[in-house]
Order: structure tokens, then C-alpha cells, then sequence
DNA sequence: GATTTTTTGATTTACGTACATCAAAATTGG
DNA sequence: CCAATTTTGATGTACGTAAATCAAAAAATC
């Protein structure tokens, strides 16, 4: 059996108030007293029962998630998880609550994290937005002791507890390899979809994706960048008059807005041998995958960034230890074989 | 605020004992009393607090795993997950016993499983070897309510409550695909080394790769399976033997083992354009990925597979729904630049 | 209608922790 | 040494549930 506060109280020869005041920090122990409970603590390996406690405390954890209010089938699926996380809540005890920010505007996204500061909740998750102004603003929270963790793009240099997301250095790395192997000995050219390249994840796909092609496929020219603003319609027009260049042989899409590169895949390319590689698993990108208008997806999956988050900002917020390869996102990749 | 059982005692206008004995099926109350307590709790939406009901329990979780007594990286893997789990069980309040059992020897696994049904255990998750008496004492111990989980090897048609394991079938067309795609237009012979055909993952691995090899990829022919038991020696030895054929362009190792299949490759394939694709990331894996020996490895992910299978586990033992999507094993594909 | 049996209520203790109160003891300052 | 202050102990209540006991009420049996 566990130890228990009677235990302590009894190993340190003190009473069962004095270790209540050492455990939780109040005032009134002299500095002696605290070590002996400290000692015991230690050498019976106690461990708070947060169960027990959060039950004594009627304690709830109030968590924040901000995210840009990005009109994307990856958007709305994060979203859709978080409503599945908030039907969970009364059993974890969390109580959700979801901001949306406009996207890619670090202002807006610091006056609500300042907003916060007042509020108090006990943990926050953001899909940041990459500015020195947000990385102040997430070091100044973190500094007032709030758990924060980024979700599915990161604040690299900030002082944010966690990161809930893929590694894109490692997924453009991927999707090169990947495409250079279909590929084989062919030559020619790659033409490569963004949604932006103001947003972190989306650059560093990109930065991971020429590394890798540079280094070992240098038969393969990748083509100026196509920013299609994640929006199909943008998406289609670029990718349908890129297609007019006969040399391209392969296409990577790292943002969203896939419906458009499809439709401009079928429309276009029917009768050419392309090797396509795009991002985030939707229902669109599923049926071309099954009808081999795209190769390979890769994806994170949305559920598990959000359940992530949540059980490191309950740790966070409790003190206790994450289990780090739990909580490591994986970068998913699918062929039409092995759709979940 | 979530209801209580005062609140459910309040609403179906009886006492809190009765509320007790509907809610812990103690006998004593009237089929009429009982409907209105059972209304009361549907119209609140009354969910038991397991935190507090444990508490007040004192409940632990006595579990079992039943591994097979097989030497290799996988299996010691899995080992040291679980002992990872022990290391967490006093605050997840589980009892974690690891019975090793000789691998592919139904009686034992039998044998053990009806020693379990007496030592009442909540419950089990073992490594299942595919065989109808299993099967049977599998599904005896379901209807005798104990809650069982597969790891890793399923038992397909019996009535385990859940499957804590990659979908083999998958696994096997998946390597398929990336073996043919990565081949490109070459022809050849693909050898392929597998631990036993009497385990289930391994036939069904075969299976979905021979299938996918006939179905899209008809200029490669795939050669007699070689049975290396999972011993890196033996492995090293037929596929050694095996490479004497030039003829032979990819190979796909589906078991474990590789030690041997990485020996022979750097012996005998050093001036040969191989594909390999291999199953299992262990030390030497990675290293043969690395150094380009192996062009892919597919993974399960042991702690993924143990922690769901204990998540699981306590979700029956309790009654509870478990989020499905959370507790579906993936099948990892690594490459060179998305290692772990 | 009296007796037995079944059902229900009221109450208590417990789980491990948090938190508050008040009294007692120890320490400090003058 | 006394008074003021700080530190410590003792005790009680609470959180939501489990489990037990005993008395009271209701129902079933004769």
C-alpha cells in the first residue's frame, strides 16, 4: 500500500495539520519542521493521490484553446475533437473552452492571450502564430506559472511547456524521400502547394521537403512555390496552370486546400503519370487516395493533439510527469492499405 | 455541477441506501422502487464518480499479461513497457503480473487461462496463439465476465473484448505497395523471411502482402517464404543461401530476427541495388535504416500497445465506453527522416 | 388480523486529501 | 521573566461513493 499523510505525519513525528501545511504550501512551519516532512516525504515515496484530492478540492481544470478561425476541413476536424473532448469533460473534470482568433494575426492573438493573464485558467493550448510578439506574450504566461502548450504549429525559442504536433522539418523531409523513391530514376520537374509561407508549419514542410530533394534526388527541379491560402479555389486555379508545364512529374501539397489540387488533377492530368504527395487526411483526400489521383498522405491526427494537450496541461497544472512517449504526435502515413 | 447519488435519492424520492443497493445491484429492492431509481438516473444523467467510488473502495486492479517466452527485440520491448506500467501502477492503481508462457504451445496458454479463471484477476491481456482451444478458453473466461484484450496477435472470432494490435493484413499490403513503388518499373524475384507460419500475424502480413503483389505489381515474383523462427542466425543463413540468386531485387522481412537478415545483407549485398523492407524498429533496424541497408521499417509501437491494452482493460473492468480512436494501434511507416 | 418476510430508511464509518478553527506549545523580543 | 508572536497540534467537516447495521415500514403468507 501507498503511503499516505498519516504515514508521513507519523514518520516525521509531526501532526497531521503541520504535513498539510508543508504539502501545500502554507505558512506557519518552521524550517526544520519542513525538512523533517520533507525527509519523510522522500524516503516513504509519497505521492499525492490527485484522485483523493481533487475530490477534497472539487477541483476542475479550466483550459483555453485558441485557434485561428481558418475556414479548413483540418480546422473544422480539430474542432470537432475538441467538442468530443468538452462531451468528456465531467468525467475529467476539465471544463473547455475554445477562442477563436483570426488567422496569422499575431496581435489579435496576444491581446487574448494578455486577456487570459486576468482570467486564470489553469492551462492554455494555441495554435500559434509564429511572431516575436506572441513568443513575449506565451514567455510572460509561462513565467506567471500557467501551463501552456502549442497545438499543431509551434513556438520554436519560446518558453511554452509542450508541443502537441507533428515535426514538419521531418514531414517535408519524409514527403520528399517518399516522392524521390515513387519516382525512381525519372527526371523532371516538382511542383510544390503551400497555403502560406508566413505560417511555421508550412515553411518548415517546405525547408524539410528541398533539403531532402537537394541532397539526394537531384534529378528532380522543384518549381517555384505555388501559395495557394489553403483555399480550394485558389488551390485549383495555380495547380491547373502549373499543370501547362509538361515537365512536372510530381506534385507536393503541404497545406490545405486539397479539393482544388484534385480537381485540377483530374481535369489536367488524366492522361499524365504524376506522383502526388499531399497532407491532412479529409474526406477528399481519402477518396483520392483509394482512386490513385494521390500517392501517399501524410497526417497528424487531430484527436490525439487534442487529447495530448489536455493530459499535459492537467499534468502541468498538478505537477506531475508527462509520459513523453505517449504524448509524441506521429507523423501518419498513408497509403490506400493502411486507411484507418 | 455534475449530480450525485443524493441528488438521484432526492429525485426518485427514496432513500440513499436504496440508491446504493441499485446502483452496486445488492438485492433487497422492489422491481418498482428500482425502475424509478433507474428513471431518476437517466433523467439526471447521472455517471458514477470512479474516482471517489474508488476511493471509498479501496479498488485496485489486479491484471495479467501472458506473454510467450520468446527471445527476441519485440518481445523484450514489450517487457520493458510493461514494466514501465508497473513502475506507474500504484497511481493508476493497478496490479500488474507479467506469466510467460512457451511460445506457440496452446496447452500452456490454456492452462494458464484456466488457473486465471480462479485467481479472479480483473483482467487479462495475452499475446494469443491461434488455436481453437484458446479460442474456446478465451471465450469461457469472456462469458465467465472477465475482460480480456489481445496484444499484439489477435484471436480472431472469439469473443475478446478488444484487440490491443496493428492490422496485419494491412501491414503486409502496405509493405507490399512501398516495395513495388519503390522498385519502379524493375522486374525480379522478392525473397521474403518470416519467423513461422504456424503465428497469426505472420500469416496475415504474407497474406495482405502476396495479395497486393499480385494485384498491382506482376513483374515482381515472390519467392518461398523463408521460415527463419525469429533467430537472428538461422535468419542469417537462409537469407545468406537465398541471395545467391541474382535474380533477387527486394526483400520484405515480416518477422523478427533482423540482426540476421542485416548480417547477410552487408555480406553478401554490398554491390547489389536491394529493397528491403523490414518490420520491427530495434536498435539494429534503425541503424541498417540509417545506413541505407533497409529502405523502410513497419512498426507497432509496444507502449502504445500496452498502455491501451490497460486503458482498456480498466475501461471493462468499470463498465465504461473507451474512446475508440485513442486506442487503434497504428501501423508506423519509418524512413530515414521520421524516426523517433 | 397476526405473523413472517421482504423492502426501505436512517445513520455511521471509511477512503485520502484539503482546509478551517482554536487551543497549546514553543520561540522571540524587550 | 513576561508579553507578544510564531509554530504546532488536535479536531472537525467536506468531497462523492461504498458498505455495513439496525430499525421501521410495507408487503406477502397463513
Amino acid at each position: 500500500m501507498r503511503p499516505t499523510v498519516h504515514d508521513i505525519a507519523a514518520a516525521a513525528g509531526v501532526s497531521l495539520a503541520t504535513v498539510d501545511r508543508v504539502l501545500n504550501q502554507r505558512p506557519g512551519v518552521r524550517h526544520v519542521t519542513r525538512e523533517k516532512v520533507e525527509t519523510a516525504i522522500r524516503e516513504l515515496g509519497y505521492v499525492r493521490d490527485v484522485a483523493a484530492a481533487n475530490l477534497a478540492k472539487g477541483r476542475t481544470y479550466p483550459l483555453v484553446f485558441i485557434l485561428p478561425a481558418s475556414d479548413n476541413s483540418f480546422m473544422h476536424g480539430l474542432n470537432a475533437e475538441i467538442r468530443q473532448a468538452v462531451l468528456r469533460s465531467s468525467a475529467e473534470r476539465t471544463d473547455i473552452r475554445t477562442i477563436e482568433v483570426p488567422a496569422f494575426d499575431p496581435a489579435a492573438l496576444v491581446s487574448v492571450l494578455e486577456q487570459l493573464s486576468r482570467e486564470k485558467p489553469c492551462g492554455i493550448a494555441l495554435v500559434a502564430t509564429d511572431a516575436p510578439d506572441v513568443r513575449a506574450a506565451v514567455d510572460r504566461l509561462v513565467r506567471e506559472r500557467f501551463p501552456i502548450v502549442t497545438l499543431v504549429s509551434d513556438l520554436t525559442g519560446s518558453l511554452r511547456h509542450h508541443y502537441a504536433g507533428v515535426d514538419n522539418i521531418a514531414a517535408g523531409r519524409t514527403a520528399a524521400r517518399l516522392l524521390g523513391r515513387f519516382l525512381g530514376p525519372r527526371k523532371g520537374e516538382i511542383a510544390v502547394l503551400a497555403g502560406s509561407m508566413l505560417v511555421r508549419d508550412h515553411r518548415e514542410r517546405l525547408e524539410g521537403f528541398t533539403a531532402v530533394m537537394a541532397e539526394e534526388f537531384p534529378d528532380l527541379a522543384i518549381l517555384p512555390v505555388l501559395e495557394g491560402r489553403d483555399d480550394p479555389e485558389v488551390a485549383h486555379r495555380l495547380v491547373a496552370d502549373a499543370l501547362g508545364n509538361a515537365g512536372i512529374i510530381g506534385v507536393y501539397s503541404l497545406g490545405a486546400g486539397n479539393r482544388g489540387l484534385i480537381r485540377a488533377l483530374k481535369e489536367k492530368a488524366v492522361d499524365r503519370v504524376l506522383t502526388v504527395i499531399a497532407h491532412e487526411l479529409t474526406a477528399h483526400t481519402r477518396a483520392a487516395l483509394m482512386d490513385n489521383t494521390i500517392d501517399a498522405i501524410l497526417n497528424q491526427d487531430a484527436g490525439h493533439e487534442v487529447r495530448s494537450a489536455i493530459r499535459v496541461l492537467k499534468a502541468k497544472a498538478d505537477g506531475l510527469a508527462v509520459i513523453e512517449a505517449q504524448e509524441r504526435i506521429r507523423l501518419d502515413i498513408f497509403l490506400k492499405d493502411n486507411l484507418p
